[in-house]
RNA sequence: CGAUUGGAAUAG
């Protein structure tokens, strides 16, 4: 719809401005188009309209959250070379793509080259830069840099990657050390930070702390999600508990919140792994009932574990039935 | 008028 409206401003002889392309290149980066991004900053640069640093950082951030980090480098690099000084955006978008290619090591030498430069690094550069370390399972750097930084204090999504990072190398006692800093410093734990807990506990197999989170959290008026109710079903079921695992799953709709093709699929994949495809087969029949429709991960557990019960023909029955819209066989 | 950071399920 936005390129149709490009195409006709055109041809009505009004010509775009920077704001405009950049509006559009960006439209173009969040649909995955990066090929049509990076034709939208040469058309600009054959009709004399100059791109700007936000032209730049948007088609950097693009690159790189689409795995293109190096094509994002050199963008980075021309920008410069065109006379064009990169801002703390620019070195945020580059840096947070530094951390999902897994070099954070690089991202951190990204942030003392902008201090070099002058350019002073914002709490989102912390944030990002906090996020890779835990990401990389180097939580306790990450809570060094958090007392190092300057300039900002921690939010709540600066302490949620640290209780992240903390779960993930099962150091559940530091993700609440960090959980109650947080609140020692007059936070407010929201939903993100509550589910992060919950499912740092599920994951280490403590699921009735877990549960005791989730309920800590009702009753300080944080309304559980979506989210945070499918981490505590996939703990239960993680822990052949799915009895438990079922009545969370009533519990939550009778609290106003559907269970989504997540939700089920845990339990899906739980029943599979646990050699009872046909009860897995039930619930998802149950799911569609509800509205919900499966998915290729819902599928890929059903299939192996018909398979891993011999029944290869009901596997093949449900191969040829994945035609829906996330569901295509990969 | 346009750009950047945190949470859930899956086989080999």
């Amino acid at each position: 719809e936005a390129c149709k409206l490009f195409e006709k401003m055109q041809a009505e002889d009004c010509e775009p401005d920077v704001v405009t392309y950049t509006a559009l290149l960006d439209g173009l980066c969040k649909g995955n188009r990066l090929t049509e991004a990076r034709q939208v900053l040469e058309s600009m640069e054959d009709r004399n309209c100059v791109p700007n640093v936000i032209t730049y950082s948007s088609l950097i951030d693009g690159l790189c959250k689409t795995g293109r980090v190096y094509e994002a480098q050199d963008i980075f690099k021309s920008m410069v070379v065109r006379g064009c000084e990169p801002n703390v955006v620019t070195y945020n978008s580059l840096i947070h793509g530094l951390c999902l290619a897994n070099s954070v090591d690089s991202a951190i030498l990204l942030m003392e080259e902008m201090m070099a430069t002058g350019c002073v690094p914002d709490l989102i550069t912390y944030n990002t830069l906090i996020d890779g370390l835990c990401e990389a399972g180097r939580a306790p750097e990450a809570n060094r840099l958090l007392k190092e930084m300057k300039g900002c204090e921690a939010d709540v999504i600066t302490y949620s990657s640290l209780i992240k990072g903390f779960c993930k190398m099962e150091k559940l006692e530091m993700a609440r050390t960090v959980f109650e800093e947080m609140l020692r410093k007059g936070l407010l734990p929201d939903v993100v930070i509550y589910s992060t807990l919950v499912d740092g506990y599920c994951s280490a197999g403590v699921v009735d702390e877990a549960e005791r989170i989730l309920e800590e959290m009702v009753a300080n008026e944080c309304a559980p999600d979506v989210f945070t109710y499918t981490s505590l079903v996939d703990g239960f079921c993680k822990v052949g508990r799915m009895v438990e695992a079922r009545k969370v799953l009533k519990r939550m709709s009778r609290r106003g919140c559907e269970p989504n093709v997540v939700t089920y699929t845990a339990l899906i994949d739980a029943y599979c792994k646990a050699g009872k495809p046909t009860v897995a087969y039930t619930l998802m029949e149950e799911m569609i009932g509800n509205g919900v429709k499966p998915n290729v991960v819902t599928y890929r557990s059903l299939i192996s574990g018909f398979c891993g019960t011999g029944d290869v023909e009901e596997a093949r029955r449900l191969l040829s039935r994945m035609d829906g819209e996330d569901c295509k066989p990969d």
